[in-house]
RNA sequence: GGGGGCGUAGCUCAGUUGGUUAGAGCGUCGGCCUGUCACGCCGAAGGUCGCGGGUUCGAGCCCCGUCGCUCCCGCCA
C-alpha cells in the first residue's frame, strides 16, 4: 500500500464499498457525537467524510484532532446509513470506517479558518495566503487561471502561432510607465530594466522573419495599484504578426477570445461576432472608450432642444462655449422623483454641481415631463425631448452639459451606474467589442501644441505618400487623422490595446516631426528600432489581452488579487 | 502626491446623546452527547478599543496628529 493513499479525497465512490483504502488530507471539520466522530477530510480534489466509534482502535486519537491538521487515515469504504447520505458531494454516498490514524501535521490555533465563506480583510488573507489558497474560492481560482492559460495556448498553436521568451533583465525602454531597475553586477552604477512588455523584442521578432509570436508574458510596472490593474507585475497574452492589416489581428485574435470564454462562460453567452465602434462613437454613444455594452443605455447629443431654449444655465453654457454641448442620458424605468434625486445627490458627491432630470408620468392620459428642467424647458420642447429619446411614462432623462471633452469623464460612470441601479446590466453574459479609429493626434492645451494621442509607435491611417506630405501647419487635417490602433473591451473592462506598427523610419520621424520632436531625439531614444526597421522590416502588427483581466472576468471576480497565486497588496 | 471608507477578543461584527464591570457569533480550552455534514447542549478563558496627544469630573464614542488596509483621482497600454 502506498505510504499515504491509495485514493484522493474525492475519489470514492459506491463501487468502492467494502474496500480496504487509505487516504490523506486536511481535516476540514470535525462534528465529534461523543459515541460517532466525522471528520471531513479534503484535499486537492475533494471532501470524503470519514467516521470513528468507540469499538475502533483509532477512537482516541480522533478525539484529539484539530481543524486543519494534516492526517493519514486507513479504513474500510462503506454505505452510509439509509438517510444519511450527502448528496451535494460526490462522495457522499459513501464514508470510510477508520481503523488507524497517523498526523502527518498538526496545526496550531488558525488566524483565519479555511471552512466556510466568511469573507476576511485584505491583510490577514495576504498574510496568511497558504491558508486563504486552502479555501475552495482561492483555490478554484487559481485552478482555473492555470486551465484558461492552458486553452490559450493550444489555440494560439492552433491558429500557427509559436511561443517565444524574450529577455527579462533587458535595457529600459523610454516611453511608458516607470521602470524597475535591477542593480549590474560588472557595471557598477548602472541597471538592467524589467520590461514593461516585450514590445521592442516582439516587433524584432517580427523582423527577424518569425512571422506569428506569442507569449503568456510577464510585464512589470512600477505604477500604483487599482482593482483591475496589479501593482508591479502582470501577464499579458502577447502576440504579434507579420504581413497583416487590422482585419488579419481581429480575425486571429477574436476567435481565440471568444472560444476562451464560450469554454470557461459555463453556459453565459459570448458575442458571437466583436461589433467594431469607432472611439469617437463610444466616447459619444457611452462616454467611455471601454463601453459596458451589456448596458443598453446609449446617450445622445440633444443640444439643440437647449439652444436658446428656458432652461437658463444650458443655454448659456451653449451660448458662451463654442465647444458646449448638451447630453442625454435616458433611463427607462426611472421614471420617479425618488429616484432622480437619489442620482443628483449621488452627482454632487461625485463632486458634480448636480444631474439634471426630467421624469415621464401620465397625466389625465397625456404622458407629461416633470421637474425642474421640464418646467423651464417648457410643454413643447420637454415633448420633443420624449419624442426624440423615444421615452414613455415612467422613464426619466438626465442631462450633462459644458465641454464634452471635460464632462465625458462623469457622463460614463453617470450611465454605469443609472444602468446599475435600474437594473438594466445583464449580467450574465460576456458582451465584447473592438474599438478602432483611435485618433493619431490631440491637442495640448496647456502648452498649446500637438501630442500624440495614445501610441506613438502606431502607424497612421492614410497611404504612406498622403502621410509624408502633411503639412505640420494643418491642424485640423492632422487632428482628425486616425491611427490603426484598437482596444478589445469586454462588459467595460479594456482586456487589450494593440496596434498595426509603424514600421517605417521615414514615417516615424514623419509622426515625431508632426508632434515637435527633433529628429535627434528620435535617433537618441529609439535609435536601435529604427535601426531595426531601415534593415527590411515587414509590415507587422498585434496585440497582447491581459491574462490577469480575463481569468477575473471569467471567475466574476471585481479584484485582481483573486486571481493572482501571491499579490501585492495595494501598496506594493 | 490628493480624496473617500475602514481599524473594538484569534476571526467576523455590535456598542445609543460622552456615563457603572466594553457585548454577540465563530474559533480556543473543559464537560456531556452513537448518524452528523454550519451537529447540538453546559461552562470557562480571551480586550493597551491601531498608535500618540488633547478636551472633559468622565472618551471605544468628540478634536488634532500619526500608522495600517482598502476604493478612487493623478499615474498607467
Amino acid at each position: 500500500m502506498h505510504r499515504y493513499r491509495t485514493h484522493t479525497c474525492g475519489a470514492l465512490r459506491e463501487s468502492d464499498i467494502g474496500a480496504e483504502v487509505r487516504l490523506s488530507g486536511w481535516c476540514h471539520r470535525i462534528r465529534d457525537h461523543g459515541g460517532v466522530l466525522f471528520i471531513d477530510l479534503r484535499d486537492h480534489y475533494g471532501i470524503t467524510q470519514v467516521v470513528a466509534d468507540p469499538d475502533s482502535p483509532a477512537f482516541k486519537t480522533a478525539e484529539t484532532l484539530r481543524s486543519e491538521w494534516v492526517l493519514r487515515v486507513d479504513g474500510k469504504v462503506r454505505r452510509r446509513p439509509g438517510g444519511t447520505e450527502n448528496p451535494d458531494l460526490p462522495t457522499g454516498a459513501v464514508e470510510v470506517y477508520i481503523r488507524e490514524i497517523e498526523v502527518l501535521g498538526p496545526a496550531g490555533e488558525l488566524p483565519m479558518p479555511v471552512f466556510g465563506d466568511q469573507e476576511y480583510p485584505e491583510d490577514i488573507r495576504l498574510k496568511y495566503r497558504f491558508l486563504d489558497l486552502r479555501r475552495e474560492h482561492l483555490h478554484k481560482n487559481i485552478m482555473k487561471r492555470g486551465e484558461v492559460i492552458d486553452s490559450v495556448r493550444r489555440r494560439m498553436k492552433a491558429q500557427g502561432f509559436f511561443e517565444f521568451q524574450t529577455p527579462i533583465l533587458t535595457a529600459s525602454s523610454p516611453e511608458g510607465a516607470r521602470d524597475y531597475l535591477v542593480p549590474s553586477r560588472l557595471h557598477p552604477g548602472k541597471f538592467y530594466a524589467l520590461p514593461q512588455a516585450p514590445q521592442q523584442f516582439k516587433q524584432l521578432i517580427m523582423v527577424a522573419g518569425f512571422d506569428r509570436y506569442f507569449q503568456i508574458a510577464p510585464c512589470f510596472r512600477d505604477e500604483d495599484a487599482r482593482a483591475d490593474r496589479s501593482p508591479g507585475e502582470f501577464y499579458q497574452v502577447d502576440i504579434e504578426m507579420s504581413f497583416v492589416t487590422q482585419d488579419d489581428v481581429f480575425a486571429s485574435v477574436e476567435p481565440v477570445l471568444r472560444g476562451v470564454f464560450e469554454e470557461f462562460a459555463d453556459g453565459k453567452p459570448v458575442t458571437a461576432k466583436f461589433p467594431r465602434i469607432p472611439y469617437s462613437e463610444a466616447i459619444a454613444k457611452y462616454g467611455s472608450d471601454k463601453p459596458d455594452l451589456r448596458n443598453p443605455i446609449e446617450m445622445r447629443d440633444v443640444s439643440e432642444i437647449f439652444r436658446g431654449s428656458g432652461f437658463k444655465i444650458f443655454a448659456r453654457i451653449l451660448e458662451t462655449n463654442p465647444k458646449g454641448a448638451v447630453w442625454a442620458i435616458p433611463a427607462p424605468g426611472g421614471g420617479s422623483r425618488a429616484f432622480c434625486d437619489r442620482m443628483n445627490s449621488w452627482a454632487q458627491g461625485e463632486g458634480q454641481p448636480g444631474l439634471g432630470y426630467i421624469f415621464y408620468a401620465l397625466d389625465g392620459g397625456n404622458v407629461v415631463g416633470r421637474g425642474p428642467v421640464a418646467n423651464n424647458l417648457g410643454a413643447e420642447k420637454t415633448e420633443a425631448l420624449r419624442a426624440q429619446l423615444s421615452l414613455k411614462d415612467g422613464d426619466a432623462v438626465f442631462f450633462v452639459a459644458g465641454d464634452p471633452a471635460s464632462f465625458v469623464k462623469f457622463a460614463g460612470p453617470a450611465r454605469n451606474k443609472i444602468g446599475d441601479e435600474l437594473g438594466l446590466i445583464a449580467k450574465d453574459r460576456f458582451e465584447f467589442c473592438w474599438i478602432v479609429d483611435f485618433p493619431m493626434y490631440e491637442w495640448n492645451e496647456e502648452e498649446k501644441r500637438i501630442d500624440f494621442s495614445h501610441n506613438p509607435f502606431s502607424m497612421p491611417n492614410l497611404p504612406v505618400d498622403q502621410f509624408l506630405a502633411l503639412d505640420p501647419a494643418d491642424h485640423d487635417k492632422i487632428l482628425s487623422l486616425k491611427a490603426i490602433q484598437y482596444d478589445v473591451v469586454c462588459n467595460g473592462v479594456e482586456l487589450s490595446s494593440g496596434a498595426i506598427r509603424n514600421h517605417r523610419p521615414d514615417v516615424m520621424k514623419k509622426a515625431f516631426a508632426i508632434a515637435g520632436y527633433e529628429e535627434a531625439m528620435l535617433e537618441q531614444r529609439f535609435g536601435g528600432m529604427l535601426h531595426a526597421l531601415s534593415l527590411g522590416a515587414p509590415p507587422h502588427g498585434g496585440i497582447a489581452p491581459g491574462i490577469d483581466r480575463i481569468v477575473m472576468l471569467l471567475c466574476g471576480e471585481e479584484n485582481l488579487r483573486e486571481v493572482v497565486l501571491f499579490p501585492m497588496n495595494q501598496r506594493a
